[in-house]
DNA sequence: CTATGTGAATTTATTCACAGCA
DNA sequence: TGCTGTGAATAAATTCACATAG
């Protein structure tokens, strides 16, 4: 986006400092905890760099991801063009509505939600819910029992999963409560 | 939620760490920061406590807000139920679209991208940005010409505003990537 | 001579333990 | 007695300064 592809090789801490507007340093000690991965009196070669931070983060094996709910928000979700850039890749969509199974949506079949149970022996470890507030809790509990991993949350309330295991919620209203606080008076 | 409407009137340190998953120490000294909100020996107040919250997030005046963009996300923002609870109401949507100008979805028209301009006089200070990538930071810097003081940004790229402003980026891709890092093995 | 990596110093946050008020 | 609010103790994170490798 920034560095990749741009035909340059190399990046200094200070130089990837100011893209994220820290100081030099932290991005140092930051890289430091995980065995430094720089060249002293170089600076941190790009393409080296992306491998050990997707080493890092596991993302560098791909993750295939089921969606639970095609509504409005599903639909702009298997729009969206950036998860195969990061290795994601969306194997299937579930959805109640009879008459939505079986139809496609960029190129992703609509499954019935009982398929749920089909993940694990389709090596699908992560799930996105995007159904309404009230079945998303159950939902969860099916993703978690058919073996997902980790689950990324749509639905405005809190769900709750086995502490091994990881789930994120996203709820706009949560994040457009955050902007007032920093916003200028008038 | 969990709380509020429920017949209870009261709330101890150790109820709300429970619920959110802290201790009650950090809820006490989190609280004291912004002067104790609650009575000796009793506990807290929940009516007090939400209002009290709400000041210091500057939620206790309804913010208007514009939504640029009305793809599919655009119209799943529209559709979300949840803003009004929070004191947010959507007052306006814009698109560059001909063919959808004048249309309307939940109650709300929709405007040309043009009108931005008109914000201030409209007393609309947030603006949600859901347009493709490419745009978003000739939005942000549009809107923030028309005198909006915050932003949440749901393009899959960092936009800048001046620094006495706020913006948040909410990208799904991100998010999706901190998962693996937390999941267990196998 | 340049830019990393890291101990040491400093600052900030977390945890504890209890005084103080209803 | 019960639960808050807060100083003190502890832990963690940030910042600095520089030895070190290329």
């Amino acid at each position: 986006m920034f560095l990749a592809g741009q035909g340059r090789h190399r990046v200094s801490s200070r130089g990837l400092a100011d893209i994220v507007g820290v100081n030099s340093w932290q991005v140092r000690k930051d890289f430091s905890y995980f065995g430094g991965f720089g060249t002293r009196g170089v600076g941190y070669d790009i393409e080296k760099l992306v491998k050990e931070i997707k080493r890092i983060l596991k993302l560098d094996v791909v993750h295939k991801v089921a969606l639970v709910g095609v509504g409005n928000l599903g639909r702009a979700i298997l729009a969206y063009p950036g998860f195969k850039r990061d290795g994601f890749e969306i194997a299937v969509a579930f959805d109640i509505a009879p008459q939505k199974i079986g139809t496609r949506i960029n190129e992703i079949v609509i499954e019935d939600v009982t398929e749920i149970r089909t993940l694990k022996e389709r090596n699908i470890d992560i799930a996105m819910i995007a159904v309404p507030r009230d079945a998303a809790q159950k939902t969860a509990d099916d993703l978690v029992e058919a073996g997902a991993k980790g689950i990324l949350n749509f639905a405005p309330c809190y769900i709750t999963v086995p502490k091994n295991l990881k789930a994120i919620t996203i709820d706009i209203a949560v994040d457009l409560a955050r902007l007032p606080y920093y916003m200028p008076p008038g």
